[in-house]
DNA sequence: CGTGTTAGTGTACTAAATACACACAACGGA
DNA sequence: TCCGTTGTGTGTATTTAGTACACTAACACG
């Protein structure tokens, strides 16, 4: 079946920049690309947007199919038209992000035809097409994001310890953060619930557990407070 | 000539929301529609993007034939692909939006068939498609940036008193600012540079004019402070 | 020369950010 | 069972930034 227009149009596709977090740092999910052009290079998943589909819709499928990931927190990033970005014809591209926990998703399986793995986002491959630049701006925006709203609990399991949360934010941000003021600082913001819980066999003392108040935080929200850290 | 693909695609395009500013507020640039659907309502400048041409690129063209407009401060905002926005068939719009000085650019000829003017952002009429949804989020993001870059003096004159300045953010931001701390913060960000040049022709004592100093904007970026008002 | 209108200026108070060090708990191994 | 190692948890003093607030100066106009 094929479609006909008065005028040439461009394809429109959307490509995700998905950021998990372990202990060694910021990780990001790429593909390796199974066709040309750049086949056996690394990319960022996407794919083209169907006409039924919102362009929302259309970032979470390309992240089921193409990884296996649901139930992300996903955020419109950027959208990117330069001519010549994909060598077989003119291509834009919606760009998002989406923070996912990794304790909840182990590292996914491919799909048909492509491999999907975790890389942490500093020792990552070159990238297809020109998908460093979106990773960068991607990290440029969580950075700035992440001090304004409470994103950093995308990436955290459920039950936290302030230490998980303080290295959390140091990740992100790249740079150190005094422990006692960080713990004021959060504790000050009343959108945490301290937790009768501990940390499991750790090899010194058990760090107590908190869980991040989603109503606290829309309250806080309505009461005209803003999170900062 | 027509144009053919396997898979069917959507149209693509561009749409700017265009601030300007006067003493009497916020202004927003608008085109009367001349065809259907939405003829005879007013909606935001835009059109089709050309194969030839970066998305960046199609935003000013459309704002130069459109409205006469050029050398402009503009900046992506958002993708919107909703189903059934407009009702003849999938249109996926990249928005804009951009800075004008009204005092620059006269109220400016209308295109072919279409006709533009300055409305006051909050007395404007209902916008053809879901052009209210693109300008109200185009103005929270006016109103979140322009406390962290200096967006704000796009809008002014090149030579323009404190008072001035002030009342724009005071317009912008919709709440009343301190006169004395607003010229101490300001002064103290050492971004103005003083100019032994008063007000001409007012009816009162004449307010000294400052200038937006670009330099010392880009010295105080590399030196790792930062704007804010 | 008086009135109206906006420009321009400083200080005291309050809130937030920062810098900083040590005792305690838990475990493992000698 | 004692010691070493590792990470948890806690408070205060200082500095910096934010806020609140009122009068005189300059100029135009009638």
């Amino acid at each position: 079946m094929s479609h006909t227009y008065d005028h040439p149009r461009a394809a429109l596709t959307v490509d995700c920049v998905v950021f998990g977090l372990d202990d060694d740092g910021l990780k990001v999910l790429l593909i390796e690309r199974g066709q040309e052009p750049f086949a056996g290079r690394w990319a960022l998943p996407g794919g083209f947007v169907r006409l039924d589909e919102t362009l929302d819709q259309a970032a979470l499928r390309e992240l089921r199919e193409e990884t296996g990931l649901s139930r992300v927190f996903l955020e419109q990033l950027y959208t990117v038209g330069d001519l010549g970005r994909d060598p077989r014809e003119r291509v834009v591209t919606v760009t998002y992000y989406a923070l996912v926990r990794l304790s909840d998703h182990q590292v996914q399986a491919a799909t048909d035809a492509s491999n999907a793995a975790w890389y942490p986002v500093d020792k990552r491959p070159r990238l297809a097409f020109d998908h460093d630049a979106i990773l960068e701006r991607a990290r440029a925006r969580l950075q700035g994001k992440v001090r304004w709203q409470p994103l950093g609990f995308e990436l955290l399991a459920p039950k936290f310890s302030l230490s998980q949360l303080q290295r959390l934010y140091e990740t992100i941000l790249e740079r150190p953060l005094d422990k006692r003021n960080f713990r004021k600082k959060v504790l000050g913001l009343a959108i945490l619930e301290q937790l009768d819980e501990f940390e499991q066999d750790v090899a010194h003392r058990a760090a107590r557990l908190y869980r991040f108040d989603q109503k606290a935080y829309q309250r806080m929200l309505r009461d005209g407070f803003h999170f900062e850290i």
